[in-house]
DNA sequence: CTTTCTTGTAGTTGATCTTCTACATTTCTT
DNA sequence: AAGAAATGTAGAAGATCAACTACAAGAAAG
Protein backbone atom coordinates (compact mmCIF):
# COMPACT_ATOMS: atom_id res chain seq x y z
CA UNK A 1 0.00 0.00 0.00
CA UNK A 2 1.11 3.44 -0.92
CA UNK A 3 1.52 6.16 1.66
CA UNK A 4 1.47 9.60 0.16
CA UNK A 5 1.72 12.84 2.08
CA UNK A 6 0.35 16.02 0.56
CA UNK A 7 1.37 19.43 1.82
CA UNK A 8 -0.35 22.52 0.55
CA UNK A 9 -1.95 25.39 2.35
CA UNK A 10 -4.98 25.44 0.10
CA UNK A 11 -7.58 22.88 1.04
CA UNK A 12 -8.96 22.78 -2.47
CA UNK A 13 -5.62 21.86 -3.91
CA UNK A 14 -5.20 19.10 -1.37
CA UNK A 15 -8.65 17.86 -2.10
CA UNK A 16 -8.15 17.84 -5.86
CA UNK A 17 -4.82 16.18 -5.61
CA UNK A 18 -6.09 13.57 -3.22
CA UNK A 19 -8.85 12.55 -5.54
CA UNK A 20 -6.47 12.48 -8.43
CA UNK A 21 -4.19 10.16 -6.53
CA UNK A 22 -6.94 7.91 -5.25
CA UNK A 23 -8.00 7.32 -8.81
CA UNK A 24 -4.63 5.87 -9.57
CA UNK A 25 -3.95 4.32 -6.19
CA UNK A 26 -7.36 3.43 -4.77
CA UNK A 27 -5.96 1.82 -1.68
CA UNK A 28 -3.40 4.47 -0.94
CA UNK A 29 -3.27 6.26 2.33
CA UNK A 30 -3.17 9.98 1.66
CA UNK A 31 -1.94 12.19 4.46
CA UNK A 32 -2.42 15.93 4.46
CA UNK A 33 -0.55 18.85 5.90
CA UNK A 34 -1.60 22.45 5.57
CA UNK A 35 1.61 24.09 6.65
CA UNK A 36 5.31 23.45 7.02
CA UNK A 37 5.08 22.63 10.71
CA UNK A 38 2.53 19.89 10.38
CA UNK A 39 4.33 18.60 7.33
CA UNK A 40 7.48 18.09 9.35
CA UNK A 41 5.47 16.60 12.19
CA UNK A 42 3.92 14.09 9.82
CA UNK A 43 7.24 13.18 8.32
CA UNK A 44 8.58 12.43 11.76
CA UNK A 45 5.47 10.62 12.94
CA UNK A 46 5.33 7.94 10.33
CA UNK A 47 6.93 6.57 7.22
CA UNK A 48 5.74 7.79 3.86
CA UNK A 49 6.55 6.64 0.38
CA UNK A 50 6.48 10.04 -1.14
CA UNK A 51 5.77 13.61 -0.17
CA UNK A 52 4.16 16.10 -2.50
CA UNK A 53 4.74 19.59 -1.30
CA UNK A 54 3.88 23.08 -2.46
CA UNK A 55 6.83 25.45 -2.33
CA UNK A 56 4.87 28.51 -1.37
CA UNK A 57 3.35 27.92 2.00
CA UNK A 58 2.90 30.44 4.75
CA UNK A 59 5.46 30.58 7.49
CA UNK A 60 8.59 28.71 6.65
CA UNK A 61 8.59 28.14 2.97
CA UNK A 62 8.34 24.78 1.31
CA UNK A 63 12.00 25.10 0.47
CA UNK A 64 12.83 25.28 4.13
CA UNK A 65 10.60 22.34 4.83
CA UNK A 66 12.29 20.42 2.07
CA UNK A 67 15.74 20.80 3.50
CA UNK A 68 14.44 19.83 6.91
CA UNK A 69 12.82 16.74 5.52
CA UNK A 70 16.05 15.86 3.80
CA UNK A 71 17.72 15.90 7.19
CA UNK A 72 15.08 13.83 8.89
CA UNK A 73 14.55 11.32 6.11
CA UNK A 74 17.15 11.73 3.41
CA UNK A 75 15.75 8.94 1.32
CA UNK A 76 12.15 10.02 1.35
CA UNK A 77 11.39 11.37 -2.10
CA UNK A 78 9.85 14.81 -2.11
CA UNK A 79 8.09 16.16 -5.13
CA UNK A 80 7.83 19.90 -5.13
CA UNK A 81 5.00 21.61 -6.88
CA UNK A 82 4.73 25.24 -7.73
CA UNK A 83 2.26 27.45 -9.40
CA UNK A 84 5.02 29.54 -10.85
CA UNK A 85 6.12 28.94 -14.38
CA UNK A 86 8.40 26.01 -14.19
CA UNK A 87 11.90 27.31 -14.35
CA UNK A 88 11.95 29.89 -11.59
CA UNK A 89 12.51 27.68 -8.62
CA UNK A 90 13.32 24.47 -10.38
CA UNK A 91 17.08 24.51 -10.09
CA UNK A 92 17.13 25.66 -6.54
CA UNK A 93 14.59 23.08 -5.57
CA UNK A 94 16.46 20.24 -7.19
CA UNK A 95 19.68 21.41 -5.65
CA UNK A 96 18.03 21.28 -2.24
CA UNK A 97 17.27 17.63 -2.78
CA UNK A 98 13.82 17.39 -4.25
CA UNK A 99 13.05 14.30 -6.26
CA UNK A 100 11.21 16.32 -8.83
CA UNK A 101 9.58 19.59 -9.67
CA UNK A 102 6.10 20.01 -11.04
CA UNK A 103 4.23 23.06 -12.18
CA UNK A 104 0.66 23.07 -10.94
CA UNK A 105 -0.49 23.32 -14.52
CA UNK A 106 0.99 20.03 -15.55
CA UNK A 107 0.67 18.18 -12.30
CA UNK A 108 -2.47 16.58 -13.53
CA UNK A 109 -0.62 14.86 -16.32
CA UNK A 110 2.69 14.33 -14.63
CA UNK A 111 1.96 13.33 -11.09
CA UNK A 112 1.45 9.61 -11.60
CA UNK A 113 4.49 9.31 -13.77
CA UNK A 114 6.42 11.36 -11.28
CA UNK A 115 5.46 9.11 -8.40
CA UNK A 116 6.38 6.01 -10.31
CA UNK A 117 9.71 7.50 -11.24
CA UNK A 118 10.68 8.59 -7.78
CA UNK A 119 9.56 5.24 -6.38
CA UNK A 120 12.38 3.74 -8.41
CA UNK A 121 14.76 6.07 -6.69
CA UNK A 122 15.14 8.24 -9.74
CA UNK A 123 14.54 11.93 -10.20
CA UNK A 124 11.55 13.07 -12.14
CA UNK A 125 12.50 15.75 -14.61
CA UNK A 126 10.11 17.17 -17.16
CA UNK A 127 11.51 18.01 -20.57
CA UNK A 128 11.09 21.69 -19.82
CA UNK A 129 13.15 21.39 -16.67
CA UNK A 130 15.66 19.18 -18.38
CA UNK A 131 16.25 21.84 -20.92
CA UNK A 132 16.63 24.43 -18.27
CA UNK A 133 19.13 22.22 -16.51
CA UNK A 134 21.08 21.63 -19.67
CA UNK A 135 21.13 25.29 -20.39
CA UNK A 136 22.21 26.08 -16.88
CA UNK A 137 25.11 23.68 -17.14
CA UNK A 138 26.05 24.91 -20.55
CA UNK A 139 26.09 28.54 -19.57
CA UNK A 140 27.73 27.66 -16.30
CA UNK A 141 24.58 28.07 -14.27
CA UNK A 142 24.38 31.36 -12.48
CA UNK A 143 22.59 33.33 -15.11
CA UNK A 144 19.91 34.39 -12.68
CA UNK A 145 20.93 37.08 -10.29
CA UNK A 146 19.22 35.42 -7.39
CA UNK A 147 21.02 32.14 -7.89
CA UNK A 148 23.88 33.64 -5.98
CA UNK A 149 21.75 33.87 -2.86
CA UNK A 150 21.78 31.17 -0.25
CA UNK A 151 18.46 29.56 0.63
CA UNK A 152 18.01 31.67 3.68
CA UNK A 153 18.90 34.77 1.80
CA UNK A 154 16.49 33.84 -0.92
CA UNK A 155 13.66 33.49 1.55
CA UNK A 156 14.48 36.83 3.07
CA UNK A 157 14.80 38.35 -0.35
CA UNK A 158 11.30 37.31 -1.29
CA UNK A 159 9.88 38.60 1.92
CA UNK A 160 11.58 41.95 1.64
CA UNK A 161 10.56 42.19 -1.98
CA UNK A 162 6.98 41.62 -1.03
CA UNK A 163 7.10 44.36 1.54
CA UNK A 164 7.86 42.69 4.84
CA UNK A 165 10.00 44.74 7.19
CA UNK A 166 13.17 43.28 8.60
CA UNK A 167 11.62 43.10 12.03
CA UNK A 168 8.59 41.23 10.76
CA UNK A 169 10.88 38.77 9.08
CA UNK A 170 12.94 38.45 12.22
CA UNK A 171 9.85 37.54 14.20
CA UNK A 172 8.66 35.06 11.63
CA UNK A 173 11.99 33.31 11.50
CA UNK A 174 12.76 33.79 15.18
CA UNK A 175 15.97 35.57 14.37
CA UNK A 176 17.51 38.76 15.57
CA UNK A 177 16.57 41.84 13.62
CA UNK A 178 20.21 42.48 12.96
CA UNK A 179 20.62 39.06 11.47
CA UNK A 180 17.91 39.74 8.99
CA UNK A 181 19.41 43.12 8.34
CA UNK A 182 22.70 41.45 7.61
CA UNK A 183 20.98 39.15 5.17
CA UNK A 184 19.49 42.15 3.52
CA UNK A 185 22.91 43.75 3.12
CA UNK A 186 24.31 40.62 1.62
CA UNK A 187 21.37 40.27 -0.73
CA UNK A 188 21.69 43.85 -1.88
CA UNK A 189 25.39 43.35 -2.30
CA UNK A 190 25.17 40.08 -4.17
CA UNK A 191 22.47 41.33 -6.46
CA UNK A 192 24.13 44.66 -6.90
CA UNK A 193 21.07 46.61 -5.94
CA UNK A 194 20.53 49.56 -3.72
CA UNK A 195 17.02 49.59 -2.34
CA UNK A 196 14.16 47.38 -1.36
CA UNK A 197 12.29 48.84 -4.29
CA UNK A 198 14.91 47.37 -6.60
CA UNK A 199 14.29 43.99 -5.04
CA UNK A 200 10.56 44.36 -5.42
CA UNK A 201 10.89 45.36 -9.03
CA UNK A 202 13.22 42.52 -9.78
CA UNK A 203 11.11 39.94 -8.01
CA UNK A 204 8.01 41.13 -9.84
CA UNK A 205 9.78 40.99 -13.13
CA UNK A 206 10.90 37.45 -12.48
CA UNK A 207 7.52 36.47 -11.07
CA UNK A 208 9.07 35.42 -7.82
CA UNK A 209 6.38 37.07 -5.77
CA UNK B 1 -30.55 22.69 -12.20
CA UNK B 2 -27.56 24.75 -11.38
CA UNK B 3 -25.03 25.73 -14.04
CA UNK B 4 -21.72 26.72 -12.59
CA UNK B 5 -18.68 27.71 -14.58
CA UNK B 6 -15.26 27.40 -13.00
CA UNK B 7 -12.26 29.23 -14.39
CA UNK B 8 -8.82 28.53 -13.02
CA UNK B 9 -5.63 27.67 -14.78
CA UNK B 10 -4.80 24.94 -12.31
CA UNK B 11 -6.55 21.70 -13.06
CA UNK B 12 -6.26 20.57 -9.47
CA UNK B 13 -8.02 23.60 -8.21
CA UNK B 14 -10.80 23.12 -10.72
CA UNK B 15 -11.06 19.51 -9.74
CA UNK B 16 -11.18 20.22 -6.02
CA UNK B 17 -13.69 22.95 -6.46
CA UNK B 18 -15.85 20.84 -8.70
CA UNK B 19 -16.08 18.07 -6.17
CA UNK B 20 -16.81 20.55 -3.47
CA UNK B 21 -19.65 21.96 -5.48
CA UNK B 22 -21.05 18.61 -6.51
CA UNK B 23 -21.33 17.69 -2.89
CA UNK B 24 -23.64 20.59 -2.36
CA UNK B 25 -25.35 20.56 -5.75
CA UNK B 26 -25.25 16.94 -6.91
CA UNK B 27 -27.16 17.62 -10.07
CA UNK B 28 -25.31 20.73 -11.04
CA UNK B 29 -23.60 21.10 -14.34
CA UNK B 30 -20.08 22.27 -13.75
CA UNK B 31 -18.28 23.85 -16.66
CA UNK B 32 -14.57 24.43 -16.68
CA UNK B 33 -12.28 26.92 -18.31
CA UNK B 34 -8.54 26.95 -17.94
CA UNK B 35 -7.83 30.40 -19.27
CA UNK B 36 -9.45 33.74 -19.94
CA UNK B 37 -10.16 33.01 -23.58
CA UNK B 38 -12.08 29.83 -23.02
CA UNK B 39 -13.85 31.43 -20.09
CA UNK B 40 -15.17 34.15 -22.35
CA UNK B 41 -16.04 31.62 -24.99
CA UNK B 42 -18.03 29.59 -22.48
CA UNK B 43 -19.84 32.63 -21.22
CA UNK B 44 -20.89 33.47 -24.74
CA UNK B 45 -21.76 29.91 -25.65
CA UNK B 46 -24.33 29.24 -23.00
CA UNK B 47 -26.10 30.61 -20.01
CA UNK B 48 -24.62 30.05 -16.59
CA UNK B 49 -25.97 30.74 -13.16
CA UNK B 50 -22.68 31.73 -11.68
CA UNK B 51 -19.04 31.97 -12.65
CA UNK B 52 -16.22 31.29 -10.23
CA UNK B 53 -13.01 32.74 -11.51
CA UNK B 54 -9.43 32.97 -10.34
CA UNK B 55 -7.94 36.44 -10.70
CA UNK B 56 -4.47 35.31 -11.56
CA UNK B 57 -4.61 33.47 -14.81
CA UNK B 58 -2.03 33.52 -17.52
CA UNK B 59 -2.52 35.84 -20.44
CA UNK B 60 -5.18 38.38 -19.78
CA UNK B 61 -5.84 38.42 -16.10
CA UNK B 62 -9.05 37.37 -14.46
CA UNK B 63 -9.75 41.02 -13.93
CA UNK B 64 -9.73 41.62 -17.62
CA UNK B 65 -11.95 38.64 -18.15
CA UNK B 66 -14.28 39.95 -15.51
CA UNK B 67 -14.85 43.25 -17.21
CA UNK B 68 -15.42 41.49 -20.50
CA UNK B 69 -17.96 39.20 -18.92
CA UNK B 70 -19.71 42.19 -17.44
CA UNK B 71 -20.08 43.55 -20.95
CA UNK B 72 -21.35 40.32 -22.39
CA UNK B 73 -23.62 39.33 -19.55
CA UNK B 74 -23.99 42.12 -17.07
CA UNK B 75 -26.29 40.17 -14.84
CA UNK B 76 -24.25 37.00 -14.60
CA UNK B 77 -22.77 36.89 -11.11
CA UNK B 78 -19.03 36.36 -11.05
CA UNK B 79 -17.24 35.28 -7.91
CA UNK B 80 -13.58 36.08 -7.95
CA UNK B 81 -11.16 33.99 -5.99
CA UNK B 82 -7.57 34.73 -5.17
CA UNK B 83 -4.85 32.93 -3.37
CA UNK B 84 -3.63 36.16 -1.89
CA UNK B 85 -5.39 36.49 1.40
CA UNK B 86 -6.09 40.14 1.95
CA UNK B 87 -5.63 41.27 -1.51
CA UNK B 88 -5.36 44.83 -2.56
CA UNK B 89 -7.32 43.68 -5.55
CA UNK B 90 -10.44 43.03 -3.55
CA UNK B 91 -11.81 46.50 -3.99
CA UNK B 92 -10.80 46.78 -7.57
CA UNK B 93 -12.43 43.48 -8.25
CA UNK B 94 -15.69 44.53 -6.70
CA UNK B 95 -15.57 47.84 -8.48
CA UNK B 96 -15.16 45.99 -11.75
CA UNK B 97 -18.42 44.27 -11.05
CA UNK B 98 -17.67 41.02 -9.29
CA UNK B 99 -20.40 39.59 -7.15
CA UNK B 100 -17.95 38.60 -4.47
CA UNK B 101 -14.36 38.02 -3.56
CA UNK B 102 -12.99 34.87 -1.92
CA UNK B 103 -9.56 33.95 -0.66
CA UNK B 104 -8.57 30.43 -1.62
CA UNK B 105 -8.05 29.60 2.03
CA UNK B 106 -11.59 30.25 3.02
CA UNK B 107 -13.26 29.25 -0.19
CA UNK B 108 -13.95 25.89 1.28
CA UNK B 109 -16.12 27.40 3.94
CA UNK B 110 -17.52 30.31 2.01
CA UNK B 111 -18.29 29.06 -1.44
CA UNK B 112 -21.71 27.58 -0.84
CA UNK B 113 -22.84 30.60 1.10
CA UNK B 114 -21.40 32.80 -1.60
CA UNK B 115 -23.30 31.04 -4.34
CA UNK B 116 -26.54 31.20 -2.44
CA UNK B 117 -26.04 34.87 -1.79
CA UNK B 118 -25.27 35.84 -5.35
CA UNK B 119 -28.18 33.72 -6.58
CA UNK B 120 -30.40 36.14 -4.75
CA UNK B 121 -28.82 38.94 -6.70
CA UNK B 122 -26.85 40.13 -3.74
CA UNK B 123 -23.14 40.63 -3.33
CA UNK B 124 -21.20 38.26 -1.16
CA UNK B 125 -18.90 40.18 1.11
CA UNK B 126 -16.80 38.66 3.87
CA UNK B 127 -16.33 40.72 7.01
CA UNK B 128 -12.70 41.36 6.12
CA UNK B 129 -13.63 42.72 2.74
CA UNK B 130 -16.49 44.65 4.22
CA UNK B 131 -14.13 46.49 6.40
CA UNK B 132 -11.93 47.33 3.47
CA UNK B 133 -14.94 48.55 1.61
CA UNK B 134 -16.05 50.71 4.46
CA UNK B 135 -12.65 52.22 4.66
CA UNK B 136 -12.56 52.79 0.93
CA UNK B 137 -15.87 54.56 0.99
CA UNK B 138 -14.80 56.55 3.94
CA UNK B 139 -11.72 57.69 2.09
CA UNK B 140 -13.80 58.20 -1.03
CA UNK B 141 -12.25 55.68 -3.38
CA UNK B 142 -13.75 56.04 -6.78
CA UNK B 143 -11.38 56.63 -9.63
CA UNK B 144 -7.71 55.81 -9.74
CA UNK B 145 -6.22 55.25 -6.38
CA UNK B 146 -3.56 57.85 -6.91
CA UNK B 147 -6.09 60.47 -7.95
CA UNK B 148 -6.73 61.06 -4.31
CA UNK B 149 -3.21 62.20 -3.73
CA UNK B 150 -2.32 65.84 -3.75
CA UNK B 151 0.38 66.98 -6.16
CA UNK B 152 3.02 66.98 -3.51
CA UNK B 153 1.95 63.59 -2.30
CA UNK B 154 1.99 62.25 -5.80
CA UNK B 155 5.56 63.39 -6.33
CA UNK B 156 6.59 61.81 -3.10
CA UNK B 157 4.67 58.70 -3.97
CA UNK B 158 6.56 58.24 -7.20
CA UNK B 159 9.87 58.79 -5.52
CA UNK B 160 9.17 56.34 -2.75
CA UNK B 161 7.87 53.84 -5.26
CA UNK B 162 11.07 54.08 -7.19
CA UNK B 163 13.12 53.43 -4.12
CA UNK B 164 14.10 56.82 -2.75
CA UNK B 165 14.31 57.02 1.01
CA UNK B 166 12.35 59.62 2.91
CA UNK B 167 15.54 61.44 3.80
CA UNK B 168 16.69 61.59 0.22
CA UNK B 169 13.35 63.04 -0.72
CA UNK B 170 13.52 65.50 2.12
CA UNK B 171 16.85 66.77 0.85
CA UNK B 172 15.66 67.02 -2.70
CA UNK B 173 12.60 69.04 -1.75
CA UNK B 174 14.28 70.91 1.09
CA UNK B 175 11.75 69.64 3.54
CA UNK B 176 12.02 68.10 6.95
CA UNK B 177 12.33 64.35 7.01
CA UNK B 178 9.27 64.16 9.17
CA UNK B 179 7.29 66.10 6.65
CA UNK B 180 8.09 63.58 4.00
CA UNK B 181 7.32 60.84 6.43
CA UNK B 182 3.96 62.41 7.06
CA UNK B 183 3.32 62.48 3.34
CA UNK B 184 4.20 58.85 3.22
CA UNK B 185 1.71 58.02 5.94
CA UNK B 186 -1.00 59.92 4.17
CA UNK B 187 -0.18 58.26 0.88
CA UNK B 188 -0.29 54.83 2.42
CA UNK B 189 -3.52 55.69 4.12
CA UNK B 190 -5.21 57.15 1.09
CA UNK B 191 -4.17 54.33 -1.12
CA UNK B 192 -4.99 51.76 1.49
CA UNK B 193 -1.59 50.17 1.31
CA UNK B 194 0.80 49.01 3.93
CA UNK B 195 4.34 49.09 2.62
CA UNK B 196 6.62 50.79 0.19
CA UNK B 197 6.65 47.56 -1.74
CA UNK B 198 2.93 47.95 -2.31
CA UNK B 199 3.57 51.39 -3.71
CA UNK B 200 6.30 50.09 -5.96
CA UNK B 201 4.10 47.31 -7.20
CA UNK B 202 1.23 49.63 -7.85
CA UNK B 203 3.34 52.22 -9.60
CA UNK B 204 4.87 49.58 -11.81
CA UNK B 205 1.49 48.19 -12.63
CA UNK B 206 0.25 51.60 -13.62
CA UNK B 207 3.48 52.44 -15.41
CA UNK B 208 3.94 55.48 -13.26
CA UNK B 209 7.63 54.86 -12.82
C1' DC C 1 43.90 17.92 5.55
C1' DT C 2 44.72 22.63 6.14
C1' DT C 3 43.46 27.15 4.42
C1' DT C 4 40.07 30.12 2.57
C1' DC C 5 35.29 31.33 1.45
C1' DT C 6 30.49 31.17 2.54
C1' DT C 7 26.74 31.01 5.54
C1' DG C 8 24.09 31.62 9.65
C1' DT C 9 23.89 34.26 13.42
C1' DA C 10 24.09 38.72 16.57
C1' DG C 11 25.71 42.86 19.34
C1' DT C 12 26.68 47.90 19.41
C1' DT C 13 25.87 52.22 18.02
C1' DG C 14 24.72 55.89 15.26
C1' DA C 15 21.41 56.93 11.47
C1' DT C 16 16.87 56.89 9.71
C1' DC C 17 12.11 56.49 10.05
C1' DT C 18 7.44 56.54 12.14
C1' DT C 19 3.86 58.23 15.07
C1' DC C 20 1.53 61.64 17.29
C1' DT C 21 0.53 66.03 17.54
C1' DA C 22 0.03 70.70 15.96
C1' DC C 23 -0.89 74.61 13.33
C1' DA C 24 -1.26 77.84 9.49
C1' DT C 25 -3.21 77.95 4.62
C1' DT C 26 -6.04 76.51 1.11
C1' DT C 27 -9.91 74.50 -0.65
C1' DC C 28 -14.31 72.61 -0.52
C1' DT C 29 -19.37 72.52 1.40
C1' DT C 30 -23.48 74.13 2.64
C1' DA D 1 -19.38 83.60 4.24
C1' DA D 2 -18.76 80.33 8.16
C1' DG D 3 -17.37 75.88 9.13
C1' DA D 4 -15.22 71.60 7.71
C1' DA D 5 -11.86 69.09 5.45
C1' DA D 6 -7.54 68.80 3.01
C1' DT D 7 -2.81 70.29 2.48
C1' DG D 8 1.79 71.78 3.51
C1' DT D 9 4.76 71.85 7.07
C1' DA D 10 7.47 70.16 11.40
C1' DG D 11 9.09 68.87 16.32
C1' DA D 12 9.75 65.35 20.00
C1' DA D 13 10.21 60.81 21.30
C1' DG D 14 10.32 56.30 20.50
C1' DA D 15 10.79 52.45 17.06
C1' DT D 16 13.29 50.53 13.51
C1' DC D 17 17.10 49.97 10.66
C1' DA D 18 21.88 49.85 8.68
C1' DA D 19 26.82 49.48 9.09
C1' DC D 20 30.47 47.50 11.00
C1' DT D 21 32.24 43.88 13.47
C1' DA D 22 32.63 39.21 15.01
C1' DC D 23 32.62 34.39 15.26
C1' DA D 24 31.52 29.48 14.67
C1' DA D 25 30.26 25.84 11.53
C1' DG D 26 30.25 24.13 7.08
C1' DA D 27 31.76 23.97 2.21
C1' DA D 28 35.06 24.41 -1.18
C1' DA D 29 39.59 24.69 -2.74
C1' DG D 30 44.09 23.50 -2.88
Amino acid sequence: MMHILIADDHAIVRRGLKILLLEEYPSAEIGEASDAESLIREVIRKTWDVVICDISMPGRSGLDALSQIKQIAPKLPVLIMSMHPEDQYALRVLKTGAAGYLGKETIHDDIVKAIQTVQLGKKFITPAIAEKLAHAIETNATTQLYDKLSDREFDVFKMIASGKSVSEIAVQFSLSVTTVSTYRSRILDKMDMKSNADLTRYALEKSLI
